[in-house]
DNA sequence: TGTCTTTTGTACCATTTCGCAAACTATTCC
DNA sequence: GGAATAGTTTGCGAAATGGTACAAAAGACA
């Protein structure tokens, strides 16, 4: 007997913006709020990334967001849709981070070492000390318990391998890979460089070392054209 | 202030066993223990490995080795200690479950295969879904504020590493590589291979798809040589 | 002006969590 | 048998945790 009144489910967070053409002032109608739920859930995936799902408190949640428990439960939901819409946001910076780059007509190589570069960025980010990758780092922990989170776990690798799949095909039809190359064998294999860098990184290896891994990496995947 | 009367620190756990030949009976003082401390601490293990440091309480950890909460507190220090114990058994497990295979003379490929299966139990087994790999699942997310379990991540990586490296310099060698392979970029891609499949894993991705990651990428490492 | 709507802020609750002290029990040594 | 020793059990307690009720606040609308 935990719940008693309860609206219903914490509605959709939302504010179901009347008209999506009314950019600007669709005029809410309550008491304004105070805070931006967009820079309050950038915050707290910052939090989540450091520190984890069970790690993180609502009161921490609290602090760094600048809303009191209530708003953030009103806005976001309890604690696990809020981990679960922190990491829908981290996917969605990460894949706006690598699109370009995933869309540009590069050669091989360096298309590679531009999305690495872009990754190191993102995993290494963080005063507090390498945030790493959500994926890796916390969301596959959880992985195995909470099957919701395990399917966006499952989602999120196989959307990379897919990318990656993508430019070795597009490489091996301009001739840069050798003949007998396999793009999806070479995508699983640039997937797990960039998994092992985001450990090392959040192990306080230092950018250089990770730089050196991707570079051999990219070396063996791409043939040894030295 | 927390702490008053506090025995010093908990006392290394080892009962220090009198004289390291008496190995039988050295007839301990006291009270005899009404646990084993090495299964407890496989217990103890196996929680840490499922749900992480955080979300794994005093409370689970008593149940499941059978000891009270003192208990343990005297046998192995408070939750902190117990997990770096863990992790300190764990990789003792996985040393021992891979050394015949680091240590014996079998063609690269071969080699490769086994030591790829072997972590594959590892990672797959236990009832309540697959628990993946320890350094890369729980240890790598307190890397980052804890000094200590970080040193051991570290040491870990590396150490897995050079047993690579040294496949790859014995395999090259015996001339089971191209001559301008590179055994270090390959270890690190080896490592890459099996923290890619930890992570999947994890997100119980099945035995017979890891197992192609695998068969790939050792492909790849070795050279095409079909 | 007053009503209605949405959000905030305070306070609260039940539960869990970690850690510890104090008392009790079983064993060895003398 | 009586210390001395090592371990167990019970149970406390202070703090933290996730979640919620409720009244006050701030604006829109009429």
């Amino acid at each position: 007997m935990v719940q008693k009144t309860r609206r219903p489910p914490p509605a959709p967070a939302k504010p179901a913006p009347a008209k999506p053409d009314a950019a600007a002032a669709p005029k809410r109608r309550g008491r304004p709020r105070a805070y931006q739920p967009d820079v309050a859930l950038g915050r707290a995936l910052d939090l989540f990334r450091k520190s984890g799902f069970a790690a993180t408190s609502l009161d921490d949640l609290s602090a760094a967001t600048g809303m009191n428990r209530p708003s953030l439960y009103g806005a976001f939901g309890d604690k696990r849709e809020l981990y679960i819409k922190s990491y829908e946001r981290y996917r969605e910076n990460a894949r706006a981070a690598l699109a370009d780059v995933f869309r540009a007509q590069l050669p091989l190589r360096k298309r590679l070492e531009r999305i690495y570069g872009i990754a190191l960025d993102i995993y290494i980010s963080g005063e507090e000390g390498p945030k790493g990758c959500f994926t890796v780092l916390t969301a596959a922990s959880e992985a195995v318990n909470d099957p919701v989170i395990r399917a966006m776990v499952i989602d999120s690798l196989a959307e990379l391998d897919r990318a990656f799949a993508s430019c070795f095909r597009v490489g091996k039809e301009r001739g840069e890979l050798s003949d007998d190359a396999d793009p999806v064998v070479l995508s699983q294999l640039a997937s797990a460089t960039l998994h092992t860098i985001a450990i090392r990184a959040r192990a306080h290896v230092s950018r250089k070392e990770l730089e050196a891994i991707v570079k051999g990496a990219i070396g063996v995947m791409c043939g040894t054209g030295k």
